[in-house]
DNA sequence: GTAAATGATGAAACGCGTTTCATGTCAAAC
DNA sequence: GTTTGACATGAAACGCGTTTCATCATTTAC
């Protein structure tokens, strides 16, 4: 690394940050209007004369005008901010939300705050303090971890808007039912005659998760299984998961035939380390993965299609909607050649 | 897709609203004492009686007092917010250089307003536009479209940083000398035996391209190879960008023997694709991948590392620096099996 | 031809902290 | 005993737009 310190001239910038900005008190003198016209003008009212507006508008250019934008905040008490919490910026899943999130923003002329939380509650703390403080007009949470009461505390500085499924609430949310989902899953991989199925988790704890765990829950009592707490697997997020994954399951003394995968990320980590080791797909492993990643389309990995950048779409606009609304996205299992 | 309307009861909270939040002045009647101790008292200034300060703490509480951040940005003309503008936030170099980025914000106790430009110039402008607005006090520019004397008009607002080489101006960066990495890697191929050498680039145009485009001119001028521009591919972001590159060399009549890929990605993808073709890598096709991704290390893809994290770190220090420095990163050929 | 509605415009209040400056107190210094 | 510096505190200015309200000028309506 090769550091070289060109310079050091913003001592000097900000002693000259000093120099008069004009504001719209400037541009009234100029323009030889009041305050209030100048105003309208900025913000295309309609009861102004042509003429004063002219002159306004030459005023602005003249002197390189530029509001105050802080100033309007105060003022409006309203920043056109929108905040997002989220654990990684760098997982597909959440870039992919993002991407969804920000397109719609850049339409509605919104900005956004990003809160990488690490699944820190003090961040998402943060963030809530945030939409108290009018720093953001609301939130998006893609993922938590402080809990709903805390959230709904807050719920009367803003909008805020989950990523889950969420009863009994005025809080607004765009979600997969995982419950659901997983049951078909898995009631799919039951049909392909898999009688031992694990699956992997990123985290344990989380809605999402938990409506996971009880869908599991629920399909061996169905099918009078054996539960195997082996079976569950988490902690797994990237590519590089996958390999710890198939050396979990290679250890146990009952492997189980098929594992249902929450992110193509990690099914891919798995196919690509199973291949490495010689473990037929799906002969001795069948997967299904989530989120229909373009890698799992590549590696032709069965998984569930998640419409995530639709759910970020969604999200956005719930947090910019007065109307508090639950919206249950669809979710469509992908055959392909991992089951 | 179910949407179900729960309740449209922000109106009501629209019109609570009106209730008096507590000010400062408010405060300050309560403690009996001016605004200026409560202020100093919020802003832990010394110089207040402990008795004093006991008394605004105590309001502070009593009232469930929040400070108005707008009020503070505007006063101090400063955000303690940071714009970071990228292209994509779903493509992994950039999610994974934004957590750099996010990770020293968090640490300085700034906040990131992200700008998703789509490489179209007029985000970028409105990014800049927010600095001279004095929304943000910095901002990132990742990769950039607009043209560098634009920017540098916008430099009395605040400081700028680049991700790329750039020469003779006022501007921070921190970067990669690709130009030399990729020379690097031109010659490590020449000296595996490759005469026919081809690349992807991401986009045609930006720094980064350009000094590839003129290490790869200047390669072949000194090997005295000779120019075959199709062996320049264009428009590689994604995995499944890797099956066209395939394509595209497939039908060429002299295909390049070995492929500079400047993402990983892409690499991937090139090489699920020849495994589903049965193009023996690297026999067939050599391939070097850019950044060292952990879809590399999975497929044993020889690669070129790039300090991605490391950059966003600096970035961002750069960004809340006075001091206008310009850091060259090192990269690193990591031998593995595609060459 | 007059009443009512619409268009235009400015003064002033409002949103809310921070910071400078003047003033005052008290203890240490000489 | 007086000077000096550190400690404390409040008034007022400052940062800068938006919005309400009162007022006046025109039109439109009947």
């Amino acid at each position: 690394m090769i550091i070289l310190i060109i310079r050091n001239d913003y001592s000097k910038t900000t002693t000259l940050k000093v120099k008069f900005m004009t504001n719209i008190k400037d541009l009234a003198k100029m323009a030889n209007v009041s305050v209030s016209t100048v105003s309208r003008v900025l913000n295309n009212h309609p009861y102004v004369k042509e003429e004063k507006r002219l002159a306004v508008l030459e005023a602005i250019k003249k002197c390189n005008y530029q509001q105050n934008i802080n100033a309007v905040h105060l003022s409006k008490g309203k920043t056109q901010l929108v905040g997002v919490v989220l654990p990684f910026t760098d997982l597909p899943y959440f870039g992919q939300l993002l991407k969804g999130i920000a397109n719609q923003a850049l339409e509605h002329n919104y900005k956004l705050i990003i809160f990488q939380t690490n699944y820190i509650e003090s961040r998402e703390l943060e963030a809530l303090q945030m939409l108290k403080q009018k720093q953001i007009d609301s939130l998006i949470i893609c993922s938590r971890t402080c809990n709903l009461a805390l959230i709904q505390e807050y719920l009367s500085y803003g909008p805020i808007v989950l990523c889950e499924k969420v009863e009994d609430t005025h809080l607004a949310a765009t979600f997969v039912n995982h419950y659901q989902t997983f049951m078909k899953a898995l009631d799919y991989l039951y049909e392909k005659g898999h009688r031992r199925i694990g699956y992997t988790l990123g985290r344990k704890t989380g809605t999402n998760s938990h409506e996971r765990q009880s869908a599991y829950a629920d399909f061996i009592k169905k099918y009078q299984l054996p539960n195997n707490p082996d079976y569950i697997i988490t902690g797994c997020y990237h590519l590089e998961d996958g390999s710890q994954v198939v050396q979990s399951i290679q250890a146990m003394s009952e492997p189980p035939s098929a594992l249902l995968v929450t992110s193509d990320q990690v099914a891919a980590g798995i196919v690509a380390y199973c291949q490495n080791q010689q473990i037929a797909i799906p002969d001795e492993l069948a997967l299904i993965g989530f989120d229909n990643q373009p890698i799992a389309k590549m590696l032709g990995i069965t998984t569930i299609e998640i419409p995530i950048e639709e759910i970020g779409k969604n999200l956005f606009l719930q947090a910019i909607n007065e109307e508090i609304s639950s919206i249950e996205m669809e979710a469509k299992l992908i055959e392909r050649g991992t089951v």
